[in-house]
DNA sequence: GAAATCC
DNA sequence: GGATTTCAACGCCCT
DNA sequence: AGGGCG
């Protein structure tokens, strides 16, 4: 398995180790590098890590770990390999357990978080996070490289916690993994291994310097400073009584109910503390969020949910565990950036000295909306209206855990579970203790095939709950039998035997399970279990049912359902709305619109003969906020529908990348231009030859309304095309039309000779409030002075008698077309474009600029000629963009440059536009430059 | 988002 | 049926 | 040649 990567290793050429002692691992004659002094020391200097990109500093932690007579760093090769059947987890002597340990599978780095490695770290952990774990590796040493795709992996080995990066196929078949024991917790984080490998040294930790103490005082001086400057002492917060449904009712007001914890913060100009529920201080745990809050000149209390997020952008309360076990400055440094947390306010009980608590909510609101804004951590929450059933859906649709309804007139009653605020959740989670495991099929037949649960009854008696057979990667599987197997035993730990459980095996009672469930059935048992984690804080004998099930039914009646009829009703009417005044909507189109024009999650519609599925309709694509609305497939697939007749001409026979967000613009993207799995039969492919596959590939072609409706429903929000088509009509009819089998055929071919010489005007003037590394955001400055850069391109073309077309990006800046006779090719339309470029450039060196290099952009107009190949896409005209406020590139008059910005064309307002002034660009095809002949003048034009 | 795989 | 995992570009520019 | 870039 290691013989993919012999050609790229570089470091098969190091001496070999002279001298003294060998380290136990290389009887083999593994490989070692000389450096002349302190591993650590040199490693300092020389020592350079990128993994996509990104610098990954590290500090190589000195002290007693690291032997100063060893002089040896390692590096194995498959020629000296490692003697892994002896490795079992201890570094071999001679490498020091502090150092980098490199070997040619992978680089181990230490997570030992002092000072100079945590930007190393932060940087490793955003490219985890970010979904950026495998990519490629820079590592020079001594001047010698490795190189590849390699994969960064948390792991936690011997005593301590690595950062392993290995190569991308490694580990791959379980079977032949040396470490195979190992645990990998690729879905963990830092604090998570922080927290399992620490509970023996907590202890001591504890006994040193006596936390309980320090934290009694703390808490103390901290309730002083409060009384002290005014504001009341901490009392418990209000709670909402769990509901088994949902309502509506017009007296009451749904927000979404987030999984995080809860959190009232006292503000008292500048002074901020926050408490938990149970009054436990919190702001040293969010440190930014408590600098915002002292931003605040006046003083109040709030109250709300501190809230962390999944990879998805959706709450996660374990996000928000990995920060609260945080304790070191260090780590919450990390975690600030790594894994950021936000507060959603809800709820105001005083303000500017007076206590509003007796006031109704919504009058509590209005002060709420009144004397607090959203800043990066802190967001007012969404009200998502009286109807709770539309509100728990949107919110369960959305991720989130459920809804809490709030009686509008209902005052804030601390340290109470009130009826006047209900909850209502889609699942719970609750502990149970794992009795067994029952034996396996299939892959897992060597493993097991489900826990056995089981919980304490109120006589203490251990009784049978259920089995719970998913939740587990393979990973998870191999740790819970480790864990497992030494507590195996033969007698059934439950006073009453289970029947009808596979062969199962008995463990003893000492393992507590977190399990997520949808109902608990009335037998006891849960409908739908799945594994979250073990939880090694909770003691067994602690486990039993929640003592306090409340009667839905009683809550439900509370909350006057007498309305619900009406209610619904009036949403059911709601208006269609005709899609009229041009003659472009067929009615094809106006059926699908109107079929479109309801509330159901999923559809099937018959589009130009052909069913399509549409799912997920009524989630979020591109997020609310301020008073921009949310916009939803549904949205999406209706401005597909509307604007189709002015868009699809212009994706006609020209190869689509797609950009796709499955879960919306917040979530993961990616690109894609095949489609491997069952292919729709209305979509039309080419075959068309890839240099870097050196074959032939399908590309996808969007040729009809069903194609476009499709895009849709897979979520591609971004339409992106080449330059070229697939159709040598009116004027390519001599060029060849065949792009198979080779890049010379490929260059000889249609798809060589593009319709435009493109230019891409990019402002890169930041606004300031980027985050390090994001591109320039949308602002006037930027966008104005694209605008000047655009005319100047424009007085050029003009001069050079050339129709030049220009059309918002739909993100920061513009595009400009020049439509061309197909009689040069992909060379030499850049080279033109080049030249035109530097030509402006020349002119106005300090407006604009063609450097390649990001960070030499700064200030300037970046003018792209690059886009110029064959390879290259751009969004079309009318094709949404990922931005938040849902802009569409949209073609423009050259007059209506310095009247317009961006967002003013939008998925909702753009059909409008279109429906007044048509398509402007209708015509680009048929107004094409001949650049042949004025390329042999352009220099002296120029 | 879709498909495959496993419960 | 539900949960989980995996997968989903490309080639020119620059040094 | 490999990472940068859009
Ligand atoms: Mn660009
Ligand atoms: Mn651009």
């Amino acid at each position: 398995m290691l013989k993919k990567y012999t050609e790229k290793r570089d470091f098969n050429k190091t001496p070999e180790p002279k001298g003294d002692k060998k380290p136990r691992t290389t009887k083999n004659k593994s490989l070692s590098f000389v450096v002349q002094e302190h591993a650590a020391t040199r490693l300092h200097f020389d020592f350079r890590l990128e993994f996509n990109g990104v610098l990954l500093s590290w500090a190589i932690p000195k002290g007693p770990s690291l032997n100063t007579n060893d002089k040896r760093l390692a590096v194995m090769t498959e020629d000296h390999p490692l003697d892994y059947a002896n490795f079992e987890g201890i570094i071999p002597s001679g490498y020091g357990a502090g150092e980098v340990i490199v070997w040619d599978r992978g680089i181990y780095l230490p997570l030992d978080k002092n000072e100079e490695s945590i930007s190393g770290i932060i940087e490793a952990e955003k490219l985890i996070k970010n979904g950026l774990k495998e990519g490629k590796l820079l590592f020079k040493l001594e001047g010698k490289k490795l190189k590849g795709i390699w994969t960064l992996v948390r792991m936690k080995k011997t005593e301590k916690d690595w950062l392993l990066i290995k190569h991308k196929d490694e580990f791959a078949s379980e079977k032949s993994h040396p470490w195979k024991d190992d645990s990998i917790l690729s879905g963990e984080t830092l604090s998570d291994l922080q927290n399992a490998k620490s509970s023996p040294t907590k202890k001591k930790i504890e006994k040193k310097s006596a936390p309980k103490p320090v934290g009694v005082q703390k808490q103390k001086t901290a309730e002083k400073k409060i009384l002290k400057s005014g504001l009341p002492k901490f009392s418990p917060p209000m709670l909402a009584t769990l509901a088994a449904e949902t309502f509506t009712n017009k007296d009451w007001v749904f927000e979404p109910k987030l999984d995080g914890i809860r959190a009232l913060s006292y503000v008292n100009g500048g002074d901020v503390e926050i408490f938990s529920r149970r009054g436990q201080l919190l702001a040293g745990r969010y440190p930014s969020l408590t600098e915002e809050l002292a931003q605040y000149k006046n003083n109040f209390v709030i109250d709300g949910e501190i809230v962390a997020f999944d990879k998805n952008n959706r709450p996660s309360f374990e996000k928000l565990q990995e920060r609260s076990g945080l304790t070191k400055a260090t780590d919450i440094k990390i975690a600030e950036q790594v894994n950021p947390i936000k507060y959603y306010v809800f709820d105001i009980l005083f303000l500017d000295g007076r206590d509003l608590r007796q006031l109704s909510l919504s009058e509590r609101k209005n002060f709420l909306h009144k004397s607090v804004s959203s800043s990066e951590h802190i967001e007012i929450i969404e009200e998502l209206g009286y109807n709770g059933n539309n509100a728990y859906q949107a919110c369960i649709d959305n991720g989130l855990e459920g809804v809490v309804g709030k009686r509008l007139s209902s005052t804030y009653q601390i340290n109470r579970r009130s009826t006047d605020w209900l909850k209502v959740k889609g699942t719970f989670t609750d502990e149970f203790i794992i009795c067994g495991y029952t034996q396996g099929t299939g892959g897992r037949k060597d493993t097991f095939g489900a826990l056995i649960l089981g919980e304490y009854s109120p006589t203490n008696k251990l009784v049978h709950v259920c089995s719970v057979g998913t939740g587990f990667d393979d990973k998870k599987i191999k740790q819970m039998l480790s864990t497992m197997k030494p507590l195996q035993t033969k007698n059934c730990p439950f006073a009453k035997r289970p029947q009808g459980l596979d062969n199962p095996t008995w463990v003893e009672p000492k393992l507590v399970a977190e399990i997520k469930f949808a109902e608990r059935t009335k037998d006891n048992s849960l409908r739908v279990p799945v594994f979250l984690h073990l939880r090694e804080d909770i003691e067994p004998k602690k486990v039993k049912p929640k003592a306090i099930v409340i009667d839905p039914s009683v809550l439900v009646n509370e909350a006057s359902p007498k309305t619900i009829a009406n209610e619904a009703s009036v949403r059911k009417t709601s208006k269609k709305k005709a899609e009229k005044g041009s003659t472009k909507v067929t009615s094809e189109i106006a059926e699908i619109l109107s079929q479109l024009d309801n509330e159901n999650e999923n559809l099937q519609l018959i589009v130009e003969g052909n069913k399509i599925n549409f799912s997920s309709l009524n989630k979020s694509y591109w997020p609310g906020y301020a008073s921009q609305a949310t916009i939803t497939k549904r949205h999406y697939l209706r401005y597909l529908a509307s604007v189709s007749p002015w868009l699809l001409p212009h994706l006609h026979d020209r190869l689509i990348t797609l950009i796709r967000f499955p879960q919306g613009i917040q979530g993961q993207k990616f690109f894609q231009k095949h489609w491997s799995d069952n292919l729709p039969d209305f979509v039309e492919t080419v075959r068309v030859f890839t240099e870097h596959e050196n074959k032939d590939l399908d590309f996808l072609l969007c040729n009809n309304l069903s194609t476009l409706l499709w895009l849709g429903q897979i979520a591609d929000l971004e339409l992106h095309t080449a330059h070229t088509r697939i159709n040598a009509l009116p004027d390519a009819k001599n060029l060849p039309t065949k792009f198979t089998g080779s890049v010379e055929n490929l260059e000889k071919s249609l798809l060589n000779y593009p319709d435009f010489m493109v230019f891409d005007l990019d402002p890169y003037l930041y606004s300031g409030a980027e985050k390090k590394g994001d591109e320039p955001e949308l602002h006037r400055k930027g966008f104005k002075e694209t605008c000047r850069a655009a005319f100047w391109f424009k007085e050029l073309f003009d001069q050079l008698s050339l129709n030049a077309f220009v059309k918002t990006s739909g993100k920061t800046g513009l595009h400009i077309y020049v439509p061309i006779k197909r009689n040069i090719d992909y060379d030499k339309v850049r080279e033109i474009s080049q030249t035109i470029c530097k030509h402006i450039l020349v002119k106005h060196p300090t407006k604009v600029t063609t450097d390649w290099s990001v960070s030499k952009r700064k200030g300037k107009v970046f003018l792209d000629h690059n886009m110029n190949a064959r390879s290259k896409s751009l969004a079309s005209i009318f094709s949404p963009r990922v931005s938040k406020e849902a802009a569409v590139s949209t073609p423009l008059g050259w007059d209506e440059l310095e009247e317009i910005y961006p967002t003013d064309f939008t998925i909702e307002t753009l059909p409008l536009r279109l429906k007044e002034k048509g398509d402007l660009w209708a015509d680009i095809l048929s107004r094409k430059n001949d650049l042949a002949s004025l390329f042999s003048s352009l220099s002296t034009i120029i």
